[in-house]
DNA sequence: GTAGTTGCAAAGTGTTTGCAGGCAG
DNA sequence: CTGCCTGCAAACACTTTGCAACTAC
């Protein structure tokens, strides 16, 4: 599976991938595919549409957010609610955190391995826990913020 | 301060409250915080204007965000941003991380007190953390998640 | 060929804004 | 009185949907 940036991605490993998790590869998927795994970083289904529409027009507005779901779904991508006006959307679906900029909106990863969180109470009866996300907000050194 | 959840507070209180906080108690302020402190649950912005408005019209829509916006200025409140389709207002201000039921949009507090992340990498040059949330997903014990 | 995919534009949410009238101090 | 609040409705941004035309296999 694809985890990491890597700008030389072919439209062909994209169809591949695609495949391997039982997405028929159509060029606007792969285009979207491609955009996210080559750039490896937290686009909003905006920035997916304009980057994929650069050169020439290529998928609408429907089909951006219909195949996101779809990867969604399909386990290969994940989504990253931080900004309360707009969902990201992040291809590397390896356990990891988030430092989420609040003055740029810019999201950076931690990685999961080197963390731990200990003293988390049992879960309510019956369940199961999904995921744990962490979200750091940070922002530059000037208006008061506690120290990490 | 007043923190955890108590459904006997007066109009009179939250008139203190406010004003503790620099707020200009007026009516519909009063009400909103009623709702938010007696209940102390998560509660969307529709839901606080439903609450308000349960018995006569007390407050509009626009009245209802403006306050919101105002408590969350004046730390009276925060925002709990977990579901990509609304923002969860949160009594409490105190440190603590939050339970999200995605089968029922149900939100639980967790208490910081015995919680504690390790590992965490060093800020970015310059920056300084705002906050740290963590957001455990459960959902029913029934379609496969993995356990904490 | 046929099921599945796409694009458009229109509808749907939650949230924000502009402005006239109203209320607190 | 005077400035801040309120309410309405219209504007907004993001996301979803319905349906006819199209394309991958």
């Amino acid at each position: 599976m694809l985890k990491h940036a890597n700008p030389n991605l072919s439209r062909e490993d994209m169809a591949l991938l695609l495949r391997e998790h039982g997405i028929t590869p159509t060029h606007q998927r792969i285009e979207i595919a491609h955009t996210l795994f080559s750039r490896c970083e937290h686009l909003s289904a905006d920035q997916i549409m304009a980057s994929v529409n650069l050169r020439h027009s290529e998928t609408s507005k429907a089909t951006v957010y219909n195949t996101l779901k779809l990867f969604l779904e399909k386990g290969l991508i994940r989504e990253v609610i931080v900004d309360p006006s707009k969902v990201f959307y992040d291809p590397n679906t390896a356990p990891h955190h988030h430092f989420f900029n609040v003055e740029s909106g810019e999201l950076t990863d931690i990685e999961a391995d080197a963390m731990q969180i200990s003293g988390l109470p049992e879960l309510p009866q019956g369940m199961v826990a999904d995921s744990v996300d962490i979200i750091v907000r940070i922002r530059p050194s000037h208006s008061g913020g506690l120290h990490a």
